[in-house]
DNA sequence: GCTTACATCTCGAAT
DNA sequence: ATTCGAGGTGTAAGC
């Protein structure tokens, strides 16, 4: 990795085409041929940038572009697309290389597929007398996060998101409106669970019946058989 | 911006939880409070991050983790939320410091909004004898992109994206749902138009009679007005 | 300040 | 290889 310094200028031509104005950033040479161009500021992402697999070279400025002022050209090419990313440096203000190795990379957890397996494992929730029919239940466009019945036994399809929002409820409205056509199945309510659900989301799912049921994490967790917990 | 080539491992607890084993990595810390962790790979996505507005604290390792092998503890903590990121550092192997100063920023073209503003210019694409009703034409969910009618003076709505997908096809139906409940504007036909349609997409919009068009930004520019062009 | 929709989204899993 | 859904999404525009 090569850690750069320095007053530039950067163009991107590919998806689109954008334009940095000269001022002092960092410029991120990774191993892979990868290179970031970051400011002081904003968030994790890039102000530019070219992602792998790509090359970089290094070039001479023409006569003009020395006269204003360039000292020296990267041109970042895509190996598969013909995207270009151009870094016009004119002064350098700090230049290092390190070796960093293999990254072991990153352990996750707590994410949907956890929030899904919880609910699964404490269908109660849902209401009394609920019972567990099966998670992912395969249909024509996809699988249903979870199938169950109620007290009375109809079927309740469940479509469980981190945060609520208008596309889950599209989604779960695709699932009832192909599995209502089912007859084995039929009539089957909907039921949009997540840790939050946005008020338009909201709307929309009760405006075609869906009920919507907030869930919390940890609480779920909390039920957890004591056998698997530390304490 | 500091810019501090270390081995360390990294934990972080908020939405989800996360760890990352010892391994030399880069911490860039910016202006604003955030910490972004780098491996010498991937894209531009760091290992881990916190994101603004948050504070860095340094401090000593406890005896137990002394004995360990780490030299000081970094606690980041979001302001807002409580979301922590902890990076234990084994060694330091470079440590700089760097006044950037504030970016001008991005300049961007060939996005969306681009995009839809050559085909209101344009509106014959859809067809002879089409003619631009307007673009942004607001309903009570929402601006629809471009309302046109056709040759025989029928309403027509576009939903324009870079990339066409499903969500895109959900969101133009419940704008002709809506506005084909309108006297004035039905009966409302739909055009999905985009530079690349996914065939999921397609076949969602085709099967609710939404046409789909595939649009070429580059042709669509060379369309301009002869007297903006070089040559 | 909050919400909505776009993004050179990135990333991973399933097909 | 392609497609599809999720993201600690980030980000800018609209209200």
């Amino acid at each position: 990795m090569r850690l750069v310094i320095a007053q530039c200028t950067v163009d991107y031509a590919g998806r689109l085409t954008a334009h940095l104005p000269l001022a002092e950033r960092l410029l991120i040479l990774k191993q892979d041929g990868s290179v970031l161009v970051h400011s002081d500021g904003g968030s994790y992402k890039p102000l530019n940038w070219m992602s792998p697999p790509c090359r970089m070279e290094e070039s001479e400025p023409t006569p003009t572009q020395a006269d204003a002022g360039i000292e020296r050209i990267w041109t970042v090419r895509h190996t598969k697309t013909d995207d270009t990313l151009e870094v016009s440096i004119y002064r350098i203000l700090h230049d290092s290389e390190h070796d960093l190795g293999v990254d072991p990379g990153l352990e996750k957890d707590g994410v949907e597929a956890h929030l899904q397996k919880l609910l699964a494992e404490h269908i109660e929730v849902l209401g009394p007398g609920y019972s567990l029919v099966r998670r992912e239940y395969m249909t024509a466009i996809g699988p249903v996060d979870i199938l169950a019945r109620d007290a009375q036994n109809a079927s309740v399809a469940v479509e469980i998101k981190r945060r609520g929002e208008i596309d889950g409820v599209e989604q779960l409205t695709r699932y009832l409106e192909l599995m209502n056509r089912d007859p084995l199945l039929a009539p089957v309510r909907g039921v949009f669970a997540a840790q939050e659900i946005k008020p338009q989301a909201r709307t929309l799912a009760e405006d075609r019946g869906i009920e919507c049921l907030v869930v919390d994490y940890d609480a779920l967790r909390g039920m957890d058989d004591p056998s698997t917990r530390l304490f």
